[in-house]
RNA sequence: GGAAGCAUAGCUCAGCUGGGAUGAGCGCUCGCCUGACUAGCGGGAGGCCAAGGGUUCGAGCCCCUUUGCUUCCACCA
C-alpha cells in the first residue's frame, strides 16, 4: 500500500518537491466561478529591496493558513501576490550602490538612474518572491503584480486626476517635514519622534525704542531649543491675557544678529506657564509658528537650504551646516550679552523613520491629499463594524489617528516612483493635471510643457492595492467577483501608513470597503525582547531556520504561544519543539503505515467499533468543531494548539498505545480491522486539520497513506458529525485513563520499571467503572504494565483482597490495588499516607465550608452544589481508607 | 501631555462570556532502549495568578487605586 518512510522526518528536499507539484497542478490558481463563494486575500506587497525576515514569515504564514483552510472548506480562494516598488527605500539603496561605484546620482541623471532602478528590480525583485515560496505560501503566482506595472500606473494616474478634479488633491505651500539627507519631503506618518538630550537656551531680544533704536535696558526673554532658527524670526509672541506683557502689545523687538525689527504679537497658542511665556516666531521652520504666522500675516523667511545649511537669508551665517550655525550663533549672542542661560533639556525630536536624520520642518510647495472628507467613511466603517479589526483594541489606535488626521503630503522629491501627472506650461506656468501631457495650454495656447519632477509617496499606490491588483481601473470580472477582499493580514505597525489609506481609498474609488476584516499581528522580537534590526545584528534569518528545521516547524512556531496582536519573542527551543512535533506526527504515521502493510482495511460496522475507537472518534469530532470555530474567529494559535494536543496526547500517547494489543493479536480480525480503520481515519482528519499550519509534512504523509488521493490541500475540511459523538465511551475511557494514571503513579513512586509486571485488582460497585473495565481490561493491562487484571465488587473483594499486603490508589468510583510484596517499602508508605491525609483534611475543610455557607447553597447553581456534595462524599470515603491503612500499617 | 498593552511555575508565554490553576513549551528532577518515535516514553518538584481595596455565595478574569515594564500618539517653544 504505502511506501516506506524514513525513521526521522527530514524536511529538506521534500518541501521544494511538494511545492513544485502544487505549482504544476495549479492548485494555487484562482478563476472566477460564479457558482462558488470567493475568499480573497491580497498580500501586503513586500518591498523589492526586501529580504525575507521574521515579520514576513509570520505575516505570510497567517495568510497561508487562512487561505488553505478556506480552500479546503470549498471556497474559491484567491491569494493575490505582488511586490512594492518601495520608492524611497529602493532609491536610497540604488543611490548607495552608485555612490560605492563613485557615481553621483545627479550627475547620472534621471533617465539613467531609472534604468538602473529597473535593472535592479529585475535582478532582485524576484528574490523576496522566491523566499515567500520557501514558506509554502499558496499565492496565485500567475497573478503576481507590481505596484509600478502598467495597470497599477494607470490606476495611480486615474486616482490622482480624479481626486484632483474633486478637489481632494491640491498643491500648496505649507510647512512639511523635510529630510535633508534623503532630500525629499516626507509625510507625518514617516516622522518618528525620538527623545533626545538637548538644551534650552534662554535668549533675550532688546525692545525697540520710539526713536527706532534697540533699548539697552528693556528686553524680552524667551527660551528655545533651536537658536539657529532665529535668523528667520519674524515676530515674538505673548499670550493676550498675560498681564506681565500687556504693556508691550503693539511694540517691536530688535532681532539681534540680523538687526531687523520684528513685532510683538499676541496669540493664544502661547502657554503662559511655560518658560517666560514668550515665544519667538519662525514661520518658515516650525509648524506652530507657521500657523501663528498665518494668523498674523507675518512674513515667512526661509533661512535654510534643502541640505539643512543656512541659505542667503541667513546673512553672514550662509553656508554653515545647521548645528554649526547653532553653535556660532549661541556664542555670538553670548558675546552680545543676550544669552541669559542654558539649561539641559530633554525633548522629542522628529527623525526620518528610514534614515533617522533629524527632519527639518520647511515651507515648500507640495502636493497634498485633503483628508477631512475622505476619512469619514473610513471612520464610519470601523465604528459600524463593517470592517472588523482583530484584535479589537486596535480600534482605539485607529481612531486616535483618524480623529487627528492632517492632510497627507504625497509628493516626493525622488525619481523612483509614480511621477505626478501634473504639467506646467512653460510660458505662463498654468498647472494642468491630466493622464497625458496636454497638447496646448488652454490659457496661453503655448504647446510646451514640463511635467512635475516629483513622484508620489509609495503608499499612494499601496492604498489602491486591493482593487488595482484585481484590474481596476478597468471594470473586470475579477474585480466584481473577488472584491471586496475577505481579510487583510498585517502588522499593527503599518496601520497608519497603509490600512487606513486602503480603507478610505476603497470607499472613495470602489464605493465599498477593501476588506471585511483586518487581522493584526505583532512584532517578532529576539529572545531578549528587542526588535530585530540590522544595526543590532540580532535578526534571525527565516531561511536559515527553514534549512535547519523545515518550513513547517517555523510556521508552527510563529503561530503558537502568543495572543493575537501581541509581540512575540523568538526562541530556537520553540522551533525545536515544533520540529519534534513534526517528527512525532511522522512517526505515528510511520507506525500506522507499518501496521497497515499488506492488509486490506475496510470500513467497519459501527457496532464493531470498540470503546477506544469510539472514544478517539468522539474526541476527534469535538476537536474538528472547536478547531474550526477557533479558525473562523481568527484564533489560529489556539486552534493549532488543540490539534497539537490531540495528536500528541490523545492520539499518540493514549489511543495508539491502547490499540497495540489488538494490532498484534491476529486472532481477532474484526477488532484489528476496526483499530486500523480508526487509526487511519483519525490520522487523516488530524492531518487535514493540521495542513494549513504544516502544509508540507501533512501532504507527504497524506499522499503516502493513500496513493489514490492527489493532494491534501484540495481535500475536504473535516466536518463535525453528530453520529460520531460517543459520550458514553468518552466517560468509560476517562475512567480507564484515570485508573492507568493511578497505577503508573503507584509504580513510579516506588521506582518500578515498566518491564516488571504486576497484577492489578479493581474493586468497585460503580456500574460505570465495572462497565469500563469489562470492556477495556485488555488495553488497561497493557497501559498499566499489568500481567493480570481482576475486577471485584466490594462485597466479594473482602475475602480476596488483602489490604494489608497491597498498595492502593483511589479513583472516582473505584479502588485499585497492587499486591505490594514486590513493590513497597513500609516507611515510605507510611510517610506517603500521612501526606495524603493532610491533603484530604484540607479538601474536606474547604468543601465543608462551602456546603455550610447558606448563601452558597441558595445562590449557586444546583449542579454546582451537587458537585460539591459528591466531592464531600468522595473525600470522606478516601479519608476513611487512608486512616484505615495507616492504622493497619502501624499495627504491623 | 494623552492612549494602549503587559505583570500567572526558574525562563518565555496560554488561560473564552467570573465557578476547584490535573495550564503549555523549555529548564530542573526521578525512572525507563515498554515491538512508531531518545527529536522518545512514564512519573515528579516548582504558582499567597504585581500590590491594595471593592462588587459577588464565589475573582487570575469585572470595577477603582497604586507600583513596575513596554509601546503608540502628540506642535509645548
Amino acid at each position: 500500500m504505502g511506501k516506506e518512510l524514513a525513521k526521522t522526518y527530514d524536511p529538506s528536499g521534500l518541501e521544494d518537491r511538494l511545492y513544485q507539484k502544487w505549482i504544476q497542478k495549479k492548485y494555487f490558481h484562482a478563476e472566477v466561478d460564479e457558482e462558488r463563494t470567493p475568499f480573497t486575500i491580497v498580500i501586503p506587497p513586500p518591498n523589492i529591496t526586501g529580504q525575507l525576515h521574521m515579520g514576513h514569515a509570520l505575516d505570510n504564514t497567517m495568510q497561508d493558513i487562512l487561505i488553505r483552510f478556506k480552500r479546503m472548506q470549498g471556497y474559491n480562494v484567491l491569494w493575490q501576490p505582488g511586490t512594492d516598488h518601495a520608492s524611497i527605500a529602493t532609491e536610497v539603496r540604488i543611490t548607495e550602490t552608485l555612490k560605492a561605484e563613485g557615481v553621483d546620482k545627479r550627475e547620472l541623471g534621471r533617465e539613467k538612474f531609472l534604468e538602473r532602478a529597473w535593472a535592479w528590480k529585475k535582478e532582485y525583485g524576484g528574490r523576496i518572491v522566491s523566499q515567500l515560496k520557501k514558506m509554502g505560501s499558496s499565492c496565485d503566482w500567475d497573478r503576481e503584480r507590481f505596484t509600478m506595472d502598467e495597470g497599477c500606473n494607470r490606476a495611480v494616474t486615474e486616482v490622482f486626476v480624479k481626486m484632483h478634479q474633486k478637489g481632494y488633491i491640491y498643491k500648496g505651500a505649507r510647512i512639511i517635514n523635510w529630510c535633508p539627507v534623503c532630500n525629499t519631503s516626507i509625510s507625518d506618518a514617516e516622522v518618528e519622534y525620538q527623545e533626545q538630550a538637548g538644551h534650552l537656551w534662554h535668549i533675550k531680544y532688546p525692545l525697540m525704542q520710539e526713536d527706532g533704536t534697540p533699548s539697552s535696558t528693556e528686553f524680552l526673554t524667551f527660551a528655545t531649543t533651536r537658536p539657529e532658527t532665529m535668523l528667520g524670526d519674524t515676530a515674538v509672541a505673548i499670550h493676550p491675557d498675560d498681564e506681565r506683557y500687556k504693556h508691550l502689545i503693539g511694540r517691536s523687538v530688535m532681532l539681534p544678529l540680523m538687526n531687523r525689527p520684528i513685532p510683538v504679537v499676541t496669540d493664544t497658542y502661547v502657554d503662559m506657564e511655560f518658560g517666560t511665556g514668550v515665544v519667538k516666531i519662525t514661520p518658515a521652520h516650525d509648524p506652530n509658528d507657521f500657523e501663528v504666522g498665518k494668523r498674523h500675516d507675518l512674513p515667512v523667511i526661509n533661512v535654510m537650504n534643502d541640505d539643512a545649511t543656512i541659505n542667503g537669508n541667513g546673512g553672514k551665517y550662509a553656508g554653515m551646516e545647521r548645528y554649526e550655525a547653532r553653535k556660532v550663533i549661541v556664542e555670538e549672542l553670548d558675546r552680545l550679552g543676550l544669552l541669559v542661560k542654558v539649561e539641559d533639556y530633554s525633548h522629542n525630536v522628529g527623525t526620518h523613520d528610514r534614515c533617522k536624520t533629524t527632519v527639518e520642518p520647511l515651507v515648500k510647495e507640495q502636493w497634498f491629499v485633503k483628508m477631512e472628507e475622505l476619512i469619514k467613511p473610513a471612520v464610519e466603517a470601523v465604528k459600524k463594524g463593517e470592517i472588523r479589526l482583530v484584535p479589537q483594541r486596535l480600534e482605539k489606535i485607529y481612531f486616535n489617528w483618524t480623529d487627528n488626521i492632517r492632510d497627507w503630503c504625497i509628493s516626493r522629491q525622488l525619481w523612483w516612483g509614480h511621477r505626478i501627472p501634473a504639467y506646467y506650461c512653460d510660458q505662463c506656468g498654468e498647472i494642468l493635471v491630466a493622464a497625458q501631457a496636454p497638447e496646448k495650454c488652454p490659457k496661453c495656447g503655448c504647446s510646451h510643457f514640463t511635467q512635475d519632477p516629483d513622484t508620489l509617496d509609495t503608499w499612494f499606490s499601496s492604498a489602491l492595492w486591493p482593487f488595482e491588483t484585481l484590474g481596476w481601473p478597468d471594470r473586470t470580472r475579477d474585480l466584481d467577483y473577488f472584491y471586496p477582499t475577505s481579510v487583510l493580514v498585517t502588522g499593527y505597525d503599518i496601520i497608519f501608513f497603509w490600512v487606513i489609506r486602503m480603507i478610505f481609498s476603497g470607499y472613495e474609488h470602489m464605493g465599498k470597503p477593501p476588506f471585511k476584516t483586518v487581522l493584526f499581528h505583532g512584532l517578532i522580537r529576539d529572545s531578549q525582547g528587542r526588535k530585530m534590526s540590522k544595526s543590532l545584528g540580532n535578526g534571525i534569518d527565516p531561511l536559515e531556520i527553514i534549512d535547519r528545521y523545515g518550513a513547517d516547524a517555523l510556521r508552527l512556531t510563529l503561530i503558537t504561544g502568543n495572543a493575537p496582536g501581541n509581540d512575540m519573542r523568538f526562541y530556537y527551543e520553540r522551533v525545536e519543539n515544533s520540529r519534534n512535533f513534526a517528527n512525532k506526527v511522522w512517526n505515528a504515521s510511520r507506525f500506522i503505515l507499518m501496521n497497515m502493510e499488506g492488509r486490506e482495511v475496510s470500513r467497519p460496522e459501527v457496532s464493531s467499533l470498540e470503546p477506544a475507537d469510539r472514544w478517539i472518534l468522539s474526541k476527534l469530532n469535538t476537536l474538528v468543531k472547536e478547531a474550526t470555530d477557533n479558525m473562523e474567529n481568527f484564533e489560529l494559535g489556539i486552534a493549532v494548539q488543540k490539534v497539537y494536543d490531540f495528536i500528541w496526547d490523545e492520539f499518540c500517547d493514549w489511543y495508539i498505545e491502547m490499540v497495540k494489543p489488538r494490532l498484534y493479536n491476529t486472532d481477532h480480525v474484526e477488532s484489528q480491522n476496526a483499530a486500523l480503520w480508526t487509526l487511519r481515519t483519525v490520522l487523516i482528519d488530524a492531518l487535514k486539520l493540521l495542513h494549513p499550519y504544516m502544509p508540507f509534512i501533512t501532504e507527504e504523509i497524506f499522499c503516502t497513506l493513500q496513493s489514490q488521493e492527489e493532494s491534501i490541500m484540495i481535500s475536504a475540511w473535516p466536518r463535525f458529525q453528530e453520529e460520531r459523538c460517543f459520550p458514553r465511551e468518552e466517560r468509560d475511557i476517562n475512567i480507564i485513563k484515570e485508573a492507568v494514571r493511578g497505577i503508573r503513579n503507584l509504580r513510579s513512586e516506588r521506582n518500578v520499571p515498566p518491564s516488571r509486571k504486576a497484577s492489578v485488582i479493581v474493586v468497585s460497585d460503580d456500574t460505570d467503572v465495572i462497565n469500563a473495565f469489562s470492556e477495556g481490561r485488555l488495553f488497561f493491562a497493557s497501559l498499566a504494565y499489568a500481567n493480570e487484571v481482576s475486577l471485584y465488587g466490594k462485597a466479594e473483594a473482602g475475602g480476596r483482597v488483602d489490604e494489608q499486603s497491597a498498595v492502593s490508589v483511589v479513583i472516582p468510583g473505584a479502588t485499585l490495588y497492587i499486591p505490594f510484596a514486590e513493590l513497597v517499602d513500609m516507611a515510605q508508605e507510611t510517610e506517603r499516607l500521612e501526606k495524603e491525609k493532610k491533603r484530604l483534611e484540607g479538601e474536606l475543610a474547604r468543601v465543608n465550608g462551602m456546603l455550610s455557607n447558606e448563601r452558597f447553597l441558595s445562590k449557586a447553581p444546583e449542579a454546582k452544589v451537587a458537585e460539591e456534595k459528591e466531592k464531600l462524599a468522595r473525600y470522606t470515603q478516601m479519608m476513611e481508607q487512608v486512616e484505615l491503612r495507616l492504622a493497619r500499617l502501624k499495627t504491623q
